[in-house]
DNA sequence: TTGCTCCTCACGTCACGTGAGGTGGC
DNA sequence: TTGCTCCTCACGTCACGTGAGGTGGC
């Protein structure tokens, strides 16, 4: 027979914890002293180490309750259902650190790491989940992994660069046939190829993304003017070699 | 501008969800109508975004606004600090799904699966991993899979009634340099071969949980009498052969 | 006048932690 | 009488869901 500050210490479960589960009718004390004093017997104690084994496989108090109580309870089914929900939890979470680990490696490409930047990042990375596929993703990573940060570091600011020009080729009115365009046109190719590795899919969804999001053009500074202006860039070199 | 309803239909979230972030002045709105309607502005909707973003991640209502609000944030600390406990909490499923596999193995592996098995299988399990070291489980498991669930309920059949000769032996007064005990004892000990592997931390565990488990030695019928008598006999047979 | 949207309470969730204020046995 | 343990409320947690009851603009 114990006292609720007995079973507490030799469980190592807080004495509220032993009132809360008798207030839920989880485990009420087989006897009751004069005083009001709560006694647990022997057969309450197992009572509690059941409720604490089940309670670290993950099972709520009130599945366990269930568990305890009713007599066509399958614990075969239970047991592979939870796990089927928990392996799904896993997966998820396991999702979640590929995506933290994702805008960690961002971060440490950035030099500096101001707030605005950091959540660029995260909403980038949101936008971008949007448009490829996980296999997509995967491919990009695995290729951005075997470049380098500091030649995707250069690339980008390449990118920046062949952007301007070609603007400003735009600007001044210069036909797209001609072999200053041309070359820009060439050189366009050649970084988008370096990222998508030649994945039609990735380009397709590259592509759509620009389209769909008005703040990715004006940021890069890629619009719908400059992607047709290049495409016929590279029609007209397609139409000279052919 | 957007009164409430129009941004949660844009964005997604309820409605209830606003006046929350409002009620903890993590969104409130910019602007209010003359009747008292929040009304939502452009940044707001930006902050949003931010907060569903950051939502996404796992971080915290109060952590997000820690992240919007003050100036000495650091973006890479928090998300390594973020992808430790996240990778922490993954590891701990995982075992915790190992643990259920063991337990599923356990309840296909017996016929019939009452709730009394049930709870004392994962009583068993989480008793044993109180004296095994995670290295030690894996073995016993590797071992188990390689027997065989045949050869493992033959095996504790055998266990059952090598157990009762033995106590047999005991209760009739046969001296354990008697041949007829020597056999069990080396029965006795090819059984305990057969799961330890020979390894001697798992046998010393083994030889431990008996020591301190008194339910385990009632339940298996194995007490410290049983293995001072079986540990005579083995002596026995050293000194013969010696 | 009828819908529709908006508003502000306010309770419920899950498994307790943490006092508050008071009683009974050594 | 002094500690110690026990008791019963009852609020707080986290991110909302879900009504209840009422108001304002088309």
């Amino acid at each position: 027979m114990f006292k609720v500050g007995d079973l507490a210490r030799r469980t190592g479960v807080s004495i509220r914890t032993l009132h809360y589960y008798d207030e839920i009718d989880l485990l009420t004390p087989s006897y009751y002293s004069g005083a009001g004093h709560r006694l647990y017997a022997p057969e309450d104690v197992a009572r509690l180490q059941q409720i604490k084994s089940l309670q670290a496989l993950g099972f709520s108090l009130e599945q366990i309750r269930d568990c305890l109580q009713r007599r066509d309870f399958s614990p075969r089914d239970v047991i592979e259902q939870h796990l089927r929900r928990l392996r799904e939890q896993v997966t998820l979470q396991q999702q979640l650190c590929v995506r933290l680990e994702a805008i960690a490696a961002q971060l440490r490409k950035a030099e500096t790491v101001s707030v605005e930047e950091f959540l660029q990042t995260i909403e980038g990375m949101t936008m971008i989940e949007k448009y490829y596929t996980p296999e997509q993703l995967a491919e990009i990573q695995e290729r951005g992994r075997q470049l380098g940060d500091e030649a995707i570091r250069k690339a980008e600011a390449e990118w920046k660069e062949l952007i301007a020009q070609v603007r400003a080729e735009m600007d001044f009115g210069t036909d797209p046939a001609a072999e200053s365009v041309q070359y820009l046109a060439a050189r366009w190719m050649e970084l988008l190829r370096s990222f998508s590795g030649g994945n039609p899919g990735i380009e397709q969804a590259l592509r759509k993304m620009y389209e769909q999001e008005p703040g990715l053009r004006q940021q890069t500074g890629v619009d719908a003017a400059m992607a047709e202006y290049v495409g016929k860039a590279l029609a007209a070199k397609k139409g000279s070699s052919a």
